[in-house]
RNA sequence: GCGGAUGUGGCGGAAUUGGCAGACGCGCUAGACUUAGGAUCUAGUGAUUUUAUCGUGGGGGUUCAAGUCCCUUCAUCCGCACCA
């Protein structure tokens, strides 16, 4: 018998897989039909880190093992390469970010081929590809005739030191990620998609789907419903202001009002303001904290009190003041809060500062001189006129009610969620096909001039003042309006790397459709996407833009669903050796092309599946991979010992019809770890005997294919399996047989172990029972003492209970 | 502060419904084979004062029976951060 040799092995099953397009999923095919995904990569100038192999093996044994249960099985691959690391690079490096994006892709793929997936290579997709970014621009000009996409002056991070505005992620702890510079909010005209219009929607449709159930409270949470009522304030000046509130039942406690250093009220109010200076010039200091700064100082509230104007609270009818603070976010609401010092910390605290009255209305909590008390499911109103007595949960209804009845306010639903800032002034993006015409506007670019292609440039360094590198291509800039065919300028910023993203699933269902972004018939066969594998991380981001997108364009009759996927889970981090995340800086970074060189791409697929639970981080650990390099040489010295029975021996019937039971399971629950942890339990089993038949041999490899290819198809040739493995059907087993004739039951006294037998497994209640008091040990035990009690779990256990 | 997790041997981790805690792997110990061992095989391996007792972060409870259910508390990690 020849040497495991898995380097000869690998290679030789990845052309083989290749040349018979054993991977390729069939369009048109009238078998049910299984979609696989895992996030496709951003190809990244370091390579493949380990932490992709684990969801993609994942996801690989999955579709493997849909393949062999015959379903036609689409797992496909794509590169999402736009985005700042090779933008960065390009302008460090003055190479252009297509070349550096090509090359980091060439490795990639190597990567991925070297690793044995069952990816469809067919239909690789890349969002740089303008026959790709064609249909995300295309997607974009629907989202602006429907009003979707609109542009509007947001305040942005702007890096001080290098005078460039900078995305969120580039910001850390408040100052610029590359040159340590502060940072600042810069206000500045940016492309916003109304993703707050299906806000609802985002959060009801979570009810029909398969998603892990903290990937859905987190989506909730992230979203953030909120119902309570907007309020009407009369001031003294005559003016009105109007609140957002969820606990009208507290009005009565209201005795001040904040309104948020934005509020438009300011200006209106200025003639009648005696203190107008000095509202300014809070509202200045307060326009200048960067956001980090905002999020430091939060413990410690700050203000400035309207002077020559109250507001008069609707139901008391007493005056009180108002004032402008930066705990009220103009962003949420109407800007403006009726404060309830008793009954809210912030407006605790807030009034304990500026010394104002504090009200109790609910009874129940501790002293609100103390500590507000802002419980809801219990309490009862007090101090509160008509709702005086009432229980708080039932005082919110009546309270609206009467609201709504006297003109004073109306119900209304708040969210969270913001409208998604769509805009980049970066290069390496693609383009947002709009034209501005000094006469018409805002145009769109014909659907028919699609792609609007990125003009091939040398600099790549952003503009002055924070304008895209774009606005340098003059060229390319200049143009005519497509309506009146006067000159016009194109817009210069291009969208974020979630762009591509979004829809990139739908690409795969029909890759090279040149008339649509995917046929009909494809994307009614393909979707939704039976199963979508992918990292926490991405929840409140590409996940719920994604879900937005598809809601989109199931709107506008592109997508026959109203969800792209249908299941979501989500793999735990691989950590370094030492337990911490893996960086260049801590030194712990493993590089896969270096594990397989070591011992093979199958081991590397199992150990990553047996090192812990998938949903879970675990740390790596050189010891495990070496322990499951001895796993696979084992299965393949398996050789020696084989019979040439075709069957099952019956010493190892029961354990086989089990194993395929137990690994076929684990592999839906992904419980990848002790699905091996079972193949590896019926190998020591083969041991004990000392002997396998070609039968069980055939039937072992064939559950280990998924986890370890290539070795299994090598052996699968050799003992004349028909085929390719990897095609071959996956084996059914025997119920019957999954479960023992005699089983070991455990006899306690007390609910101490005092005594194993084996018994028949069906044997009933009164079986146990009188077998369990034949037995010499228990007697002894029992002798003299007062039986109370006897439990007997068939099955399981008998436990005397004795006195 | 809010939300989400996690806590089990020397280590990674098992334990579908409350029913033998520690499957499987690593490491370790002893033995076999060997010129050699970071190879292979065999046996052992939670702790202890070993006829037994104690053991799943700590404390309390329910139960014949708790890693699992309830209450409480501590620690670590992740996400969000004044959302009225």
């Amino acid at each position: 018998m020849a040497d495991y040799n898995f380097k000869e092995i690998e290679k030789k099953w990845q052309d083989k897989w290749e040349e018979a397009h054993a991977f390729e999923a069939e369009n048109g095919s009238d078998k049910e039909k299984f979609f696989g995904l895992i996030e496709f990569p951003y190809p990244s100038g370091q390579g493949l880190h380990v932490g992709h192999p684990r969801s993609y093996t994942a996801m690989d044994i999955i579709a493997r093992k849909r393949r062999m249960q015959g379903y036609n099985v689409l797992y496909p691959i794509g590169w999402d390469a736009f985005g700042l690391p090779a933008e960065n690079y390009a302008i460090q490096n003055n190479v252009h970010p297509a070349v550096i994006t090509a090359k980091n892709i060439a490795n990639f793929t190597r990567q991925l081929k070297m690793l044995g997936f069952s990816f469809d290579w067919s239909r690789e997709v890349n969002t740089t590809d303008p026959s790709y970014y064609k249909w995300t621009q295309w997607i974009f000009l629907q989202l602006f005739k429907k009003g979707l996409a609109y542009k509007q002056e947001m305040p942005i991070n702007w890096c001080t030191s290098c005078n460039v505005g900078l995305a969120n992620e580039e910001v850390v702890n408040g100052v610029c990620e590359r040159c340590g510079g502060e940072v600042i909010q810069k206000r500045q005209s940016q492309w916003m998609l109304k993703i707050t219009e299906y806000a609802q929607r985002l959060i009801d449709d979570l009810d029909d789907i398969d998603f892990l159930e903290k990937i859905k409270t987190q989506q909730r949470n992230w979203i953030g419903r909120s119902e309570g009522a907007e309020v009407k304030f009369t001031l003294t000046t005559g003016d009105e202001m109007v609140v957002y509130t969820t606990r009208c039942d507290t009005l009565f406690g209201a005795t001040y009002t904040v309104i948020s250093p934005e509020h438009p009220l300011i200006e209106k109010l200025a003639d009648k303001l005696t203190n107008y200076e000095e509202v300014k010039e809070y509202q200045k200091a307060a326009s200048k904290k960067s956001e980090f700064e905002r999020t430091e100082l939060a413990k410690e509230k700050t203000g400035v009190k309207l002077l020559g104007v109250n507001a008069i609270n609707p139901v008391t009818g007493k005056e009180i003041p108002i004032f402008v603070s930066d705990y009220v976010l103009v962003t949420y609401g109407t800007g403006a809060i009726m404060a309830v010092p008793a009954h809210d910390t912030r407006d605790w605290e807030f009034a304990k500062k500026f010394d104002l009255p504090i009200i109790e209305v609910v009874s129940g909590g501790k002293d609100v001189n103390e500590e507000a008390y802002t419980d809801v499911a219990s309490g009862t109103m007090v101090n509160s006129g008509f709702l005086t007595g009432m229980a708080v949960k039932d005082a919110i209804p009546a309270m609206i009610d009467y609201l709504e009845k006297e003109g004073l306010g109306t119900r209304k639903v708040n969210y969270k969620l913001r409208d998604w800032v769509f805009s980049r002034q970066r290069y390496w993006g693609e383009p947002i096909p709009i034209i501005h015409c000094p006469k018409c506007g805002q145009v769109p670019v014909p659907e028919d001039e699609l792609p609007l292609v990125l003009p091939d440039m040398e600099e790549f360094k952003p503009g002055e003042n924070g304008e895209s590198p774009l606005a340098n291509a003059t060229d390319w800039i200049n143009t005519t309006c497509p309506c009146c065919g006067a000159p016009a300028k194109r817009e210069t910023d291009t969208m974020p790397q979630w762009a591509g993203s979004s829809w990139y699933f739908l690409r795969y269902a029909d890759a090279h459709n040149d008339n649509a972004l995917a046929s009909k018939e494809a994307l009614d066969y393909w979707t939704p996407v039976d199963w979508y594998n992918g990292g926490m991380e991405h929840t409140t981001l590409h996940l719920l833009y994604s879900r937005f997108w598809h809601k989109f364009l199931f709107d506008i009759g592109v997508v026959p669903t109203k969800e792209p996927y249908q299941k979501r889970t989500s793999h735990g981090m691989i950590l370094g050796e030492n337990g911490e995340k893996m960086s260049k800086s801590r030194g712990n970074v493993v590089n896969p092309d270096d594990v397989v060189n070591e011992v093979g791409a199958d081991t590397f697929r199992t150990y990553e599946m047996f090192l812990g639970a998938f949903d879970q981080s675990t740390p790596w650990s050189q010891q495990g991979l070496k322990g499951c390099y001895k796993f696979i040489e084992k299965v393949w010295n398996l050789q020696n010992i084989m019979t040439d029975e075709d069957g099952y021996s019956p010493e190892l019937e029961k354990a086989m019809h089990k194993t395929i039971k137990k690994v076929g399971d684990d592999f839906e629950r992904m419980k990848f770890n002790t699905a091996i942890a079972s193949m590896m339990s019926f190998l020591n089993d083969v041991s004990k005997k000392g002997s396998i038949t070609k039968g069980e041999y055939k039937t072992f490899i064939t559950l280990l294919n998924p986890v370890a290819p290539h070795v299994t198809e090598e052996l699968w040739q050799m003992l004349g399996g028909e085929g390719l493995l990897s095609l071959a059907p996956w084996p059914a087993y025997d119920e019957e047989k999954t479960v023992d004739d005699e089983i070991e039951i455990v006899v306690q006294i007390n609910g101490k172990i005092r005594d194993k037998m084996s018994v028949a497994a069906d044997l009933d209640r009164a079986g146990l029972e009188a077998v369990a008091m034949e037995s010499a040990r228990i007697r002894e035990l029992t002798e003299g003492k007062t039986i109370v009690k006897i439990i007997a779990v068939p099955g399981k256990l008998v436990n005397i209970v004795v006195k």
